[in-house]
DNA sequence: TTATGATAAATGTATATACACATACTAACT
DNA sequence: AGTTAGTATGTGTATATACATTTATCATAA
């Protein structure tokens, strides 16, 4: 007899898993790179958009602000960028470094590499949807 | 002039996002019950089938066996599972305990509150493909 | 100018996650 | 029995995440 509830297709369950999954087949794209996925996101937006605010990334991000307080200290202390207080004293600014532009640079084709494989994956669902859907003349 | 590579549609940070935010809607139902959905679906795998060496709630969970170690000491600290030594002095077999199965059934019509939520804004997601495939008739 | 409310950030604490390494035990082979 | 490979688990360390609290600063109204 099953319990009442079916918990076997907890949407919680099944996104966190994908979640893990795919950050470890980027981390893996990275490996001798000296950053991870995280990291690299956060370098990328800086790159992307100048000096920004910990408040700022984290939007960007989609992220808990403190989270990123986190991880601009990792990147710090990596010297991949560099902190300087603005005109408001409660804000600091945050920029890649040059040290920080040449790591993202090798970065990059990982990402890629990654993304596609990734996108691959999301093609074959499509294709999944085409044969489902080439399916329902069967009715 | 944008960058060479376009890191704003990455796969990683989408689904890292989600996994974030769905897990805070999981959690924000769980309030007041003293789980959250980590410990809730570890409960439920234990409610669901019995006695588990933890080797094999992280199969079931597609969980890395470590994470979950760390998880069973906190049901364990919270008097929700029992752990008992069986022949194989190796393993350690947990099982949900009383004051276990007691949280579980408060949790379980919020687990449930939570994944209708999650599917409803499925299927939405499915109007929107059946919008877009009413629109390919303007090809 | 001072009091007050808003904002930016850091920190404390708990939990989640991954990986490397260590330990204890089992099983199987010689 | 003794060696060895395999298995179950724990621990150390680093990072990711969330939330509550604290501190510093700014802006504005009285």
């Amino acid at each position: 007899m099953k319990p009442e509830v079916e918990f076997s297709d907890c949407m919680c369950l099944s996104i966190r898993k994908a979640s893990r999954n795919i950050t470890q087949a980027y981390n893996e794209e990275f490996q001798g790179i000296g950053i991870n996925i995280t990291q690299f996101s956060v370098l990328a937006i800086l790159f992307g958009s100048g000096k920004h605010t910990i408040t700022k990334v984290a939007h960007h991000l989609g992220a808990e602000r403190t989270t990123v307080t986190r991880a601009i200290a990792i990147l710090e202390k990596k010297k991949l960028i560099n902190i300087v207080l603005g005109g408001d004293k409660r804000e600091r600014l945050i920029a890649i470094s040059k040290k920080g532009k040449e790591i993202l640079d090798l970065a990059r084709p990982r990402w890629k590499s990654a993304q596609l494989k990734i996108e691959h994956l999301l093609t074959n669902q499509i294709d999944n949807l085409r044969s489902n859907l080439g399916r329902l003349h069967h009715l």
